[in-house]
RNA sequence: GGGUCGGUGGCAGAGCGGUCAAAUGCAUUAGACUGUAAAUCUAACGCCUUACGGCUACGUAGGUUCGAAUCCUACCCGGCCCA
């Protein structure tokens, strides 16, 4: 399923292929976000011309919206996104609890139930719920269903969900059918290194197809973060994939990278494209502009003269700053390319960086 | 010509004797965004000053008052109605 290709004798970087239901995923790959079934601004067809490997979808809102039964109709999520390569789906545990505005999630020993965002509506989320549904999906890589903590979080809180972490993703391997779909389980703990080094124990014991380190990237500093995976991933098996979920900016993706972590996804690209934030340049060499400042008013130079996206090369930053400023849906659209561009491209060259043995 | 209503900051539009450099929205100018309820949120936004503070302001000119965007008078401008 998970093969390594190279290792970097720089670092403890890898280079890998992961096999799924939908083909083949060179390995560190970063993922778009398509909570709802689409990467916000994009069709799958501008994510095929990205060269997107894989899309991330979300138990949670796709739970509610369009509802498990539309999704089984269209046999699987794939279908019903006209998306033929693989998707990985979130369990949802994390959006249970950062949405929890109304303090209307209680965690229970066989699961949590909350209240939905759309409507109030009560519901339970379980392990063999949440499995049942990426069935249900026909995702190619299943998240187990974790609980997440805040951070700061006392020790105590944290060893709870740590200990009830690990118990669900047990329960999500025992029902899982075997069927061709991987289950990644996720690493807990928050900045305690003892209890994130027994849950990647205790999860390792267990065994997945991959292993998730989540619950970072919720305010700790960057040192903090990298410091969980410098004594964090050693404890995981070596010979499978290592993903860091929501994380993060180019520099914090290539420290973790760097430090064993072979898939990425985050709202950054996107979201911030949505913002007018546009990113731009190379593994060694990149920065952002504001699209939004008075000082791109006249830009007449092109969006992205390097873009491989013909859109990109032809329109205007001072076009584009004007279809921000008039709420012009396009300009979400030429953005969010863009920054995926960036994304995707970085994640080509950090490839070819492991290769080459330069990070 | 007569009557009537009104003229407020870039725009729209509150305020109708003091707590008003003046609500609110838009525009403008910046910033934030990390397993997406996010085309969202935050801040600044008369002039001078880092700030304290000072100065000039609610059509124009006078006046009443301790104090006026708010009251009075004249004028200018606009809408509507009548001739």
């Amino acid at each position: 399923m998970f093969k390594i290709i190279k290792k970097s004798k720089k670092s403890k970087a890898r280079l890998g292929k992961l096999k799924t239901k939908h083909g083949l995923i060179e390995t560190p790959f970063f993922m778009p976000i398509a909570t709802r079934g689409s990467v916000k601004a994009l069709t799958t067809d501008d994510l095929t011309k990205l060269n997107s490997q894989i899309i991330l979808g979300n138990t949670y809102h796709l739970y509610l919206k369009p509802g498990l039964s539309v999704i089984k109709k269209f046999k699987g999520l794939h279908k019903f996104v006209n998306w033929s390569k693989p998707i990985l789906t979130d369990s949802g545990g994390f959006q249970v609890f950062s949405l929890n505005h109304n303090g209307m999630v209680k965690v229970k020993e066989n699961g949590v139930t909350f209240k939905s965002v759309y409507d109030g509506s009560k519901h339970l989320f379980t392990p063999t719920r949440v499995i049942r549904m990426q069935e249900t999906f026909n995702s190619d890589i299943m998240m187990v269903l974790d609980e997440c903590v805040k951070n700061p979080c006392s020790k105590d809180t944290a060893a709870s969900a740590v200990l009830k972490s690990v118990k669900w993703a047990s329960k999500c391997k025992k029902v899982k059918k075997k069927n061709k779909q991987l289950l990644f389980c996720i690493v807990q703990g928050s900045l305690y290194k003892d209890l994130r080094i027994k849950c990647a124990q205790d999860l390792s014991k267990i065994g997945f197809d991959g292993y998730a380190i989540g619950g970072l990237a919720v305010g700790e500093t960057v040192k903090d973060m990298l410091s969980v995976l410098d004594y964090t991933i050693p404890e995981l098996p070596e010979d499978k994939p290592h993903y860091l979920m929501g994380v993060g900016y180019p520099k914090q993706i290539i420290e973790a990278v760097k430090r064993g972590v072979d898939m990425f996804d985050c709202v950054i690209p996107t979201r911030e494209a949505r913002h007018g934030r546009l990113y731009f340049g190379n593994l060694k060499n990149n920065s952002t502009i504001n699209i939004n400042n008075a000082k791109f008013k006249n830009a007449l130079s092109a969006i992205n003269s390097k873009s491989n996206i013909l859109e990109l090369r032809e329109y205007t930053k001072g076009y584009l700053r004007h279809l921000f400023s008039v709420k012009e849906p396009l300009a979400l659209r030429l953005a969010t390319l863009n920054n995926i561009e960036f994304y995707l491209n970085l994640m080509k060259e950090i490839r070819l960086a492991i290769k080459n043995n330069k990070l």
